[in-house]
DNA sequence: ATAATGTGAGCAAACGGTTGCGCAGTTTAA
DNA sequence: TTAAACTGCGCAACCGTTTGCTCACATTAT
């Protein structure tokens, strides 16, 4: 139905591929020429068929974004939204189109990059909250197809990657503990599975050991990325007869449920227990007492991984790059 | 590089039609041939080329969404992200992919829409946060293009369209105030070019009214949907010696920018003033004092959107459907 | 005047599928 | 026994663009 190009090839008694050059301002076709079928494409109001075009190319202007997480909830943290909006802004300027798919399984995850890489609909794909052990990003890197993980994987060395530095994270929130007075500083994680907590977990472990605190197996938990089990892992603390006067949490929310919790059973936050978090939700600081948190700079985090996922599409030969997207503590009044 | 359809033809000695008819499953394909050129596809790794197959067919498996607001900000409202799940939700289900796009003009929402429409990439389009006015919508109208917008336009017959009952909410808050014994109840709404707002503000003065309490114009304000705003029209309020005691928000951000305004002037809240919003986000419940907030079943929204459009692109005749989601008062201690 | 070069545009194949039509070979009905 | 119907598959056109090659004509160099 929609005006093709043989259309106004047509109309203007030219043939196809005329038209075809026209719109790639091909130094080939005459200046009479070009003005008059871009008066056409106007008038007759022509669209290119992305799809035809793509199938011509071999390529096509849209890159394929994979969320890890239920489809319900990947969403709705805060922290995806935020890295989504950077990477749609490089995208946005580059004029790509993003394709985004949420999965819940690693199972899922690869089915979701096999079609968008092998059906040709993407030609790029950023992979985000990548688990420890990638399994899509060795099909990926197998099959050279441009890619980045967001957040650091196992594998790193083979693979484009942009993160922050998870053990600083780590390691600059424990030291300001420290540097506060606390002794007996508790570490409540997100799954294992993900690079992210290891890492904070081995910064924090490092500040300790720098300032000859023992760590303490008993203060280290871990849970899931979702609020109620911060609730539900400080109880299990302090029903474990723990009694930190420090909680470092892996993510805000975390970090709500557990001073939820503290509260409920009438600890002072932070007087008798100093909290903080990590990404600086944006309601930190209407909490009640302000969070203290990590600005991971998801923004940052998209944006950058849109470019590197760009210099790896259309440079000749497959590099491997990689950023570190720096991170800032943000004291607030939940630990001093 | 990666394998056709041709190339399994040849490996099975049979011509690409066959193999055609296979993957769509054609009865007229034996049971042998079918399981013989199964077994290659396995083999072979062979994964159909969607651009092939979309140019061929004149249709995608991809639906097309539009949010208003600026790539930036656009998906960090905690609302957006929740449609998106709902529409994603519905999606994956029936085997579609989407497409996002967040434009922070009427122009730019224009020429998305046209991309997305006339380019052949989406076979359907979903616009988030619709104006009042909505010249996008009136354009895939025109050109018979399957798309619902969530939020009720204004020309609403003509177009389909998903919503709460927006109007209902508005009066269900107001109620809600008036049963508490307040009478003289603010209005912070956001740009009145949405429809949501409008239509909230209509249900506030509908509240009134039945109560025969007059609607006082000074007590009604308009901004955007940003916190800092909410703010901002409190102080200006208060800066014009209006001391309402009930303040309805059209959007828990921009409540969390009153109370804190409110706070800062002594104000008691709720006890000097009531103060409610909009949207349910998580954060709510953590608030000091928690706020009392309207969950307009963002989720829901989304996965009747969805719905919405799939009928639309499957049936034969254009009909004009919609849907009313239904909202649910959520009274915290902001209000009581 | 002739050859070499440049200019502007068309032909046709290709991208990877889908599908209407036709055609053998086999089965069923008359 | 012959016609009709069915079965299983191939041929070729088509979807809308892109692009290498060719070609006619005009320009410049020899």
């Amino acid at each position: 139905m929609p005006v093709t190009i043989n259309d106004i090839a047509k109309a203007a008694n030219v043939s196809p591929s005329t038209v075809s050059r026209t719109i790639a301002n091909n130094p080939r076709i005459s200046e009479k020429t070009r003005e008059r079928i871009f008066k056409l494409m106007k008038e007759m109001n022509y669209h290119p068929n992305m799809i035809a075009r793509s199938l011509a190319n071999k390529s096509t202007k849209i890159i394929g974004v994979i969320v890890t997480g239920s489809a319900e909830k990947a969403f709705q943290h805060p922290f995806f939204p935020e890295i989504l909006s950077g990477i749609a802004s490089g995208a946005y300027k580059s004029g790509y189109k993003i394709l985004i798919s949420s999965v819940n399984s690693a199972q899922e995850e690869k089915k979701a990059v096999s079609e968008y890489a092998m059906s040709g609909i993407t030609s790029g794909i950023v992979l985000l909250a990548s688990r420890v052990r990638n399994t899509s990003a060795d099909e990926l890197r197998q099959m050279d197809f441009p890619f980045v993980v967001v957040g650091r994987p196992e594998n790193e060395c083979d693979v484009n990657w942009v993160d922050n530095d998870n053990v600083r994270v780590g390691h600059d929130l424990t030291r300001h503990f420290l540097e506060n007075g606390r002794r007996e500083v508790a570490f409540l994680g997100a799954s294992p599975e993900f690079t992210v907590t290891s890492d904070r977990l081995e910064g924090y472990k490092k500040a300790l050991t720098e300032n000859d605190i023992p760590v303490r197996d008993e203060l280290i938990v871990n849970g899931k990325f979702v609020d109620d089990t911060g609730y539900g892992l400080m109880k299990e603390l302090l029903d474990r007869g723990i009694r930190p006067d420090g909680v470092i949490a892996c993510d805000d929310l975390l970090a709500f449920g557990a001073i939820r919790c503290l509260q409920e059973k009438g600890f002072r936050v932070p007087e008798d227990i100093a909290v903080a978090g990590v990404n600086n939700v944006p309601l930190d600081e209407y909490f009640d007492p302000p969070l203290t948190s990590v600005d991971v700079n998801a923004f940052s985090l998209g944006a950058k991984a849109f470019d590197l996922l760009i210099t790896n599409m259309t440079s000749e030969h497959r590099s491997i790059d990689r950023a570190i997207v720096p991170a800032r503590l943000i004291v607030r009044k939940s630990t001093v």
